[in-house]
DNA sequence: AATTATAATGCAATAATTTGCAGTTGCAAT
DNA sequence: ATTGCAACTGCAAATTATTGCATTATAATT
């Protein structure tokens, strides 16, 4: 395999799936093109696309962690930890707190999808603490 | 093992113990004095830990999560992609975007040890994009 | 005290992720 | 072309984390 157009197949695959894949979703979807990609190669190239700002991790409280490409708006997430609805939340709020940091401590902030756990409102009127 | 003495043991573990420490670091400590217990007791207790907000998890980008008992003053980290650094940040602005989202969503924010990755200071120099 | 329900545990199997290391590949400079 | 270096890959092993199920403990009820 010609190193690194693994990069290029994994964003292809998420920028046309626009849902959340984990790792081994994306692993399996590039072996039915391309049977001699290793796991890890999977792994360390969205390592790479994360790093490089280019694809968002985000571990979802499901058993394994969900990519998504970096598109041109962000989101973020509200996951209610009982029961496990997912609010999707836009990027204004979010982005005037990194722009602070970014002032504040001289620190560029890659991180490119939040996900912030707690209790929706349904289940804080079912259950009030 | 008398069930849920384990949430103590931990809880009581990780007071001790300043420093972010990870499952298998606690495991290790909880056998010491208590050879019974099992790994899957350890995470699921932690689970349980988390969800009632008295310890947080973190993923630092290293191997494994880390735990940390949640005392008076919160606080959160930027880690640096590059060199690693963590330089911790005061809750005060984090706060505030929570309090945000708990009025604009009706949504309680339990998240209470955020991480962000990102470029330091030094290292944007060192290396200009 | 006996009875039920609910939650916590151990164990083993499985899944998800990371790592070390040797071998390839891409690219730039001879 | 050849050399050298850094980045990328495959493979296998090790780590880290989750899950299903039978058992045991706690709590609540009678």
């Amino acid at each position: 395999m010609r190193a690194s157009s693994v990069n290029q197949i994994i964003l292809k695959t998420l920028e046309q799936d626009q849902s959340h894949l984990t790792a081994q979703q994306i692993y399996g979807r590039i072996r039915d093109n391309l049977p001699a990609v290793n796991q890890s190669t999977v792994y360390r190239a969205l390592e790479r696309l994360a790093h490089a700002g280019q694809v968002s991790v985000s571990d979802m409280g499901l058993g394994a962690a969900v990519y998504e490409a970096v598109g041109g708006e962000q989101h973020h997430h509200l996951v209610c930890q009982e029961c496990n609805q997912v609010i999707t939340i836009d990027d204004a709020a979010i982005q005037a707190l990194f722009n602070d940091i970014e002032r504040q401590h001289d620190f560029q902030v890659v991180t490119n999808h939040l996900i912030l756990f707690g209790r929706c409102s349904a289940c804080r009127e079912r259950m009030p603490e």
